[in-house]
DNA sequence: ATAGGCGCCTGCTGGC
DNA sequence: TGCCAGCAGGCGCCTA
């Protein structure tokens, strides 16, 4: 999907051309359905509005209504939403057109593969109530430190899973974990119950810096991907692991190397991101040294 | 608690 | 050339 860095771009991209519009008419036009699909109760709510604003959380875009509802829409893998000239030829897979006020422009919503929602909450109240229940974690640029270590020294899960955890800090996927694992030089293999406090700290502040960057490149496009105005990114240039699998790593020019951990393809390079710190050769007792400590502190 | 697998979808690539 | 398995930026659900 698009992460962080792409749903950021398109927010920015939207807010100019949303901010003090009103939709005037909303219709689907897909014979098939998003896995959130729009309910035909939620077009009088939100035919005549004006858009107030268009921010984001995590990988959610949030559009703020006058009369105090939102839209929330999630791209899934493959979810665009842009603003076009209404005679722009409808694009296959297009599930939502939202007509804005002056007749001119449509909001659109396509969806190749399905996976992307909107959803529709009519106060700040029921916005709130389904990210807690969804336990969403901070934005990664304001990642309380002691809370960052807590989560790692609490899970004994991959350092991969964990940054995949969108409870634990909100908005990194496939491609900003590999990256900012490489940037933090650790191994996305490693348990997150093993990292020194040095190392968490670092991880931290590598999310942070890698989305920034990311951000600055208007997110990257690797097959779907357009913002809200239909550009492309451009960080795909700058992967450093993602994707790049035998690659020369641009830190040491050792071949980057891919395994799969929680499910996900993941890249890194074996030379700037040892899976060992100090020298623990018996894999099998620092699992059950770990395995005591979690009894201990239970 | 956590890993792993599946399902949801369509489209593209690479191997045969 | 054609077919088919495998894979893809997400996420929720289930099982062990």
């Amino acid at each position: 999907m698009p992460e962080l860095p792409e749903v950021e771009t398109v927010v920015r991209d939207l807010r100019p051309r949303l901010r003090g519009r009103r939709l005037a008419h909303v219709r689907q036009t897909s014979r098939h359905t998003l896995r959130t699909r729009w309910l035909p109760s939620w077009n009088a709510v939100v035919a005549g509005q004006r858009i107030d604003g268009v921010t984001r959380r995590g990988k959610w875009i949030l559009v703020t209504l006058a009369n105090g509802a939102f839209l929330v829409f999630h791209l899934g893998m493959t979810g665009q939403l842009t603003v076009v000239p209404v005679a722009t030829p409808l694009a296959e897979h297009t599930h939502l057109i939202f007509d804005l006020d002056d007749g001119t422009q449509q909001l659109r919503f396509r969806d190749i593969r399905r996976f992307g929602s909107v959803r529709f909450y009519p106060n700040q109240q029921a916005l709130e109530d389904f990210f807690a229940a969804a336990h969403l974690g901070p934005e990664p640029f304001d990642v309380p430190a002691q809370y960052w270590r807590d989560c790692l020294h609490g899970s004994r899960r991959c350092l991969k899973a964990v940054l995949l955890d969108q409870r634990v800090v909100a908005g990194v996927g496939n491609i900003y974990a590999d990256e900012s694992l490489f940037e933090a030089r650790l191994h996305p293999a490693r348990r997150a119950c093993d990292l020194e406090k040095t190392e968490a700290d670092r991880l931290r502040r590598a999310v942070a810096k890698v989305l920034r960057r990311a951000i600055a490149r208007r997110g990257a496009s690797i097959r779907n991907y357009v913002g809200g105005s239909g550009l492309r990114g451009k960080y795909q240039n700058e992967f450093r692991v993602y994707g790049r699998t035998g690659a020369p790593c641009p830190r040491c020019g050792t071949a980057v190397e891919s395994l799969r951990l929680a499910g996900r393809s993941t890249h890194f390079c074996p030379m700037c991101q040892k899976h060992q710190t100090t020298d623990h050769t018996d894999k099998s007792k620092k699992q059950f040294g770990s395995k005591k400590l979690l009894r201990l502190r239970s």
